[in-house]
DNA sequence: ATGGTGGCCCGGCCA
C-alpha cells in the first residue's frame, strides 16, 4: 500500500498538479493539509471518478486537513477524539484499508514569544492524547502530514539561520519525542539517514534553488508498519515547475 | 535571513 502525505497549500490552486502527481505516483492513501476550502468546495466528485473515496475536514479560507483512499475509507473522524474540539480544522482521521491513519496540520507557532506558538505546544499535547485515544501501539497507524517541526538539527539547511526560530525549538521537539515513546517511528529519517532531505522551501528568496530548506513534513508510523515498510521517499520534484506548493508530498511504500 | 512569494479574498493576514 503506497500512502502518501502532501501539504498543497490551497487544493483549489493546486488542484492540476494534485490530479496529475497522483496519475504519475499512484498513491493508494493520500493525505492532505492546508486545502483552504469549505467542505462543499472539496472536490469529492473528481477524485471518486478517479476511484477514491476521500473525507475532508474543512474550514474555508484557512486550514483543511483531508484522506483520499482506493483501499476503503470507513470511521472517517474530523477533529480530535478527546478532550476539547479544536476551533481549527487540522485533524482527521480513517480507517483504510486495515491502516488507521491521521492526516494532521500542526499549527505554524509563528515566533517563541507568541501566544500562536503556546497554541502550537496545546495543540501537540492533544494530538498525543488523540493517537493514545484511537489505537494502541501494536495496532497499524500512520500520523503523517505537515507537522511545522524539524525533528533535528540534520532536517534544517542552517541551524543558526533559524537559532531562537520555532520548528527547532526543544518544547516542540519534546512533543515530537513523545509521539516517538508512545511508539511511533519516523521511518523517513531511519531510511534515509543522510543530510540534506527536505520536504519545504520558503517561496522567497531562492530558497528552493539555494537548498535553503526544511524537513517539517513527516510519516510516523507505529512498529508493525515501519516493519512492512519497503520503501520511502520525499518527492523533491514536485516544487519544480509551474505553480509548486512549497511543501512537497512524502511517500512510503507498506507491503501488505 | 525576516519578508523579495504566494495563498486567501480584495487590504491585510498567514505561512
Amino acid at each position: 500500500m503506497r500512502i502518501a502525505t502532501w501539504n498543497v497549500n490551497s487544493l483549489k490552486a493546486r488542484l492540476p498538479r494534485v490530479l496529475a502527481w497522483i496519475n504519475d505516483v499512484q498513491p493508494d492513501v493520500l493525505l492532505l493539509q492546508e486545502t483552504k476550502m469549505t467542505d462543499k468546495a472539496f472536490p469529492a466528485l473528481t477524485f471518486s471518478e478517479m476511484g477514491y473515496e476521500s473525507a475532508h475536514f474543512g474550514q474555508g479560507q484557512w486550514n483543511g486537513v483531508a484522506i483520499l483512499s482506493n483501499v476503503g475509507l470507513t470511521e472517517a473522524r474530523s477533529n480530535f477524539a478527546t478532550g476539547e474540539p479544536d476551533a481549527e480544522a487540522r485533524i482527521i482521521t480513517a480507517n483504510c484499508g486495515g491502516i488507521k491513519v491521521v492526516s494532521v496540520y500542526v499549527p505554524n507557532g509563528r515566533a517563541l514569544d507568541h501566544e500562536h506558538y503556546q497554541y502550537k505546544l496545546r495543540w501537540l499535547d492533544q494530538l498525543a492524547a488523540h493517537v493514545a485515544t484511537i489505537a494502541s501501539p501494536t495496532d497499524a497507524l500512520v500520523v503523517a502530514g505537515d507537522f511545522n517541526i524539524a525533528p533535528a538539527d540534520i532536517d534544517v539547511w542552517d541551524m543558526k539561520a533559524l537559532a531562537g526560530s520555532t520548528h527547532v525549538s526543544q518544547p516542540e521537539r519534546e512533543r515530537l519525542a513523545a509521539l516517538h515513546a508512545w511508539g511511533l517511528r519516523d521511518i523517513v529519517r531511519e531510511q534515509h539517514p543522510e543530510a540534506g532531505i527536505y520536504s519545504w522551501w520558503d517561496y522567497r528568496n531562492g530558497s528552493f534553488h539555494r537548498g535553503w530548506g526544511m524537513r517539517i513534513d513527516l510519516a510516523l508510523v507505529t512498529e508493525c508498519v515501519a516493519q512492512q515498510t519497503r520503501w520511502s521517499v520525499i518527492d523533491r520534484n514536485a516544487r519544480k515547475g509551474e505553480q509548486p506548493s512549497d511543501h512537497v508530498p512524502v511517500v512510503i511504500e507498506v507491503a501488505t
